[in-house]
DNA sequence: GCTAAATATTAGGATTGCCTAAAAATATAT
DNA sequence: ATATATTTTTAGGCAATCCTAATATTTAGC
């Protein structure tokens, strides 16, 4: 496995999870890389039975595959984690150096790391942990801007995007957050809440809200 | 620069120091690759101006070279010290870890967990850390081994090779010990030593004895 | 000082992963 | 249903880094 197929399967897991068969133009695009080079290490990659390919149809992790996919993510979250709670960085600012740091963990560091993190189930942006035998939570795919108004959620995880998460720490929403959801703007204006917490009022843009992920805190 | 390149001015710069010239076969042997491979990496580094290279007769840092150098061997040495001082590991299991850590370490990384350790001095082994400007202290080239019967001194350092330190762990030496030699052995046999805090006498090999750096406490 | 051994360089070739451009396959829109 | 647009694959190349084998140069032994 070298740092470039890592991220591949990486790629591949996140766009598509276990099962849904992701284009070859969806990872070229998210990896900024050419079609032809996609095309290239997918084929090598099937070679390995890291992933299955049918041609013009799309691919999917084999089982090998999500293994190693899942014990990528585990390091990337735990980097992420250790910057974050141990270095004071901001939550936007972690994604770069965990994604060429992850390349070059060992296991045993890994679960060094771990142990030294507390055992942390998620990464500053919410996203879960795989553990050492890659099980892992399910997650939320319900999206902030569609939950209805008066509906009282949990912000459960953000996409990591570093605009995105600027624009979040700017505007003082957090992960784990208890909010309630009071209106929805019309023409994709801002989704309105309030942190139940301190009753703080925040206006989240629409766009915005559809990269937040949410769980009903039932109620 | 390439991960590569920075292991070969690294290396220069730990066989050679500042001005000392490296041959060709030096760092074959050290890097275990080809010499024709050396020959040819060093004509890049000669271009990007890196090192200075008289054909047969060796190779050397220029002042541009000796930076990056430094600057990789921070970066070594704060990953070490975390693996020691945070995870717990053993100084004799730091080194592999450290070997490809040190290649994704962004300057904020490094200065953000230079912070983190209390800004250290040394290396688990006892090696220079330099600063964010690429200075540090003198190091001591003065081996156990040469020291006379009866002189007092600290130990500084210890060459980094797995064996060496897992024999020096076993005997319970370390990095600021202040010792006491007792006696030199003859045919090559072990210096006997005493460590003054608590008296505990140790014997230490010939060939160990020589790749232990110590610094007279006066006295 | 000459010859043999050691060291360094050059030459030719492999691999990995990327690129662009052309060709093939598939999807979409009227 | 065809024409157009999109996506995917193929083909030909490039850069980094390694290797082995052949050649050149320097050093060491007698
Ligand atoms: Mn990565
Ligand atoms: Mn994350
Ligand atoms: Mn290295
Ligand atoms: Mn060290």
């Amino acid at each position: 496995m070298t740092p470039m197929k890592e991220d591949y399967i990486k790629i591949i897991f996140e766009l598509g999870g276990i099962n849904k068969k992701i284009s070859n133009k969806e990872i070229a695009l998210a990896l900024d890389v050419a079609a032809g080079s996609v095309t290239e290490m997918i084929s090598k990659l099937v070679e390995e039975k890291l992933v299955v390919h049918e041609p013009y149809a799309g691919i999917s992790l084999t089982k090998k595959g999500q293994r190693y996919a899942t014990e990528l993510v585990r390091k990337h979250r735990l980097w992420e984690t250790f910057l974050v709670d141990k270095l004071n960085y901001n939550m936007a600012d972690v994604h770069p150096e965990a994604e060429v740091l992850e390349h070059q963990t060992s296991d045993r560091l890994a679960s060094s790391l771990d142990n030294f993190l507390g055992y942390p189930k998620h990464c500053p942006h919410g996203g879960v942990i795989p553990d050492e035998n890659g099980h892992f939570d399910d997650i939320s795919h319900e999206m902030l801007a569609m939950a209805k108004d008066n509906e009282e959620v949990e912000i459960e995880r953000f996409l990591d995007n570093h605009e995105l998460l600027v624009y979040l720490t700017d505007l003082g929403l957090n992960v784990e957050d208890d909010i309630k959801v009071i209106r929805h703007d019309p023409f994709e204006g801002p989704i309105q809440i309030v942190r139940k917490t301190d009753q703080k009022a925040m206006a989240v843009s629409y766009k915005a809200a559809h990269n937040i992920f949410v769980r009903k805190t039932n109620g």
